[in-house]
DNA sequence: CAGCATCCTGTCCGATACTG
DNA sequence: CAGTATCGGACAGGATGCTG
């Protein structure tokens, strides 16, 4: 994913080994982005979560989560009690995480109608 | 993928109605930004464009570049010549796109040796 | 409560071969 | 040159049921 490269072939190794590339992938995943945004509200609960999001599996909420927190993006942290809870947390690193990612929303949003029009055809 | 919810729980339909979903989507499949990278130094054919990226197939080159042509992020222009030649080139939409991405580009850079010392734990 | 194990479907994506 | 068609493996992701 290097930014030079026109005339030197782009290579699978640079492609992957791009620490750009893995970012993109977790930008592109279905839920990654909807869980770090309602942890930048607060931390939260893995059944709080389940509930406020219609339509994710508890499947994808753990697999989600832990690839969150494997990338340092969120914290986990077990409170030992019974009933047993887990809070999830945005780390620092999450939270400037998100300041590309919303000028990507915002782009989105700005660009909207362009989008639009050009699907239209 | 509102960016508000965290009582009211984020339905399906808004995570796929929201115009970033698409947009995130997009950023996150393998190989859109290389070739908007690409394209961003200048109009390029079919084949050259095959050539410059070691371990694209043709296969995931034409759906590519079909999407963004969708998306409006790229332009396709026929000259009609034996043998027949196709331009591919970047949009006014599609160069204004790839400043968001490269902000998250960066950001990974940037933050690199984070991710790396998350990710060996 | 906070998960993991299992099954199943749809899609991504590379390999290969063929066409105007 | 610029694609299309078909196959098949890998993986994303939902549904369901079970556990400490």
């Amino acid at each position: 994913m290097s930014t030079a490269a026109i005339t030197v072939p782009v290579t699978v190794a640079e492609h992957e080994n791009c620490p750009a590339t893995s970012v993109l992938r977790r930008v592109g995943d279905k839920w990654s982005v909807v869980i770090l945004s309602i942890l930048e509200r607060g931390a939260h609960g893995f059944n709080e979560l389940d509930r406020s999001v219609e339509g994710l599996s508890r499947r994808m909420l753990t697999r989600t989560l832990r690839a969150l927190e494997e990338d340092g993006l969120i914290s986990r942290t077990v409170h030992p009690r019974v009933p047993p809870r887990v809070d999830y947390a945005l780390t620092d690193l999450g939270r400037s995480f998100l300041e590309p990612v919303r000028a990507l929303g915002l782009w989105a949003v700005a660009h909207q109608s362009d989008l639009e029009a050009a699907h239209s055809r």
